[in-house]
DNA sequence: GCCAACGTTGGC
DNA sequence: GCCAACGTTGGC
């Protein structure tokens, strides 16, 4: 199983109304680049990962589940652009705020702390874990 | 609200 | 195909 970050401003749509969707879930349209499409094409269903809210909070706020593999975004009208359906799974007991991320040395490599502009990126299973434990989980 | 980093666009 | 100009994102 493969790991993923989603990043959302909780202005536009919030791990709050992400849980209101409950198991139908919701699409993750709007993604216009090139690289958070690919990671999205990259993405199976089963696949989790961790819901940020950007620029509000800026914390990572819960755990999530691809349900649908990618598919056409139908809110792009070049029609190059694709997205795949995700499902809120349960919360995170602490928050992890972007703060505490950049200072613990195990995620230094994480994509969030490195590349703050890209949308939708790869979580390894070590950064995963180590997330999970900072924001009150038990181990997998 | 500012601005650095990044992506995209379009003229040549 | 290069690259300057522009637009957007998102942390601060």
């Amino acid at each position: 199983m493969a790991y993923w970050l989603f990043k959302s401003e909780p202005d536009t749509w919030s791990w709050e109304q992400q849980v209101a969707r409950g198991d139908a879930g919701e699409h993750w349209n709007g993604v216009r680049n090139h690289v958070a499409k690919q990671n999205m094409m990259a993405m199976k269903v089963g696949d989790r990962g961790f819901f940020y809210h950007s620029n509000q909070g800026k914390a990572i706020v819960g755990i999530v589940e691809v349900i649908r593999p990618y598919y056409p975004d139908h809110t792009d009208p070049t029609g190059k652009f694709g997205m795949v359906d995700i499902k809120a799974i349960e919360p995170l007991p602490r928050p992890v705020t972007l703060e505490e991320a950049k200072h613990e040395p195990r995620l230094k490599d994480m994509v969030l702390v490195n590349n703050s502009r890209l949308s939708v990126q790869p979580v390894s299973a070590a950064e995963w874990r180590v997330m999970r434990e900072l924001g009150g989980l038990p181990a997998e």
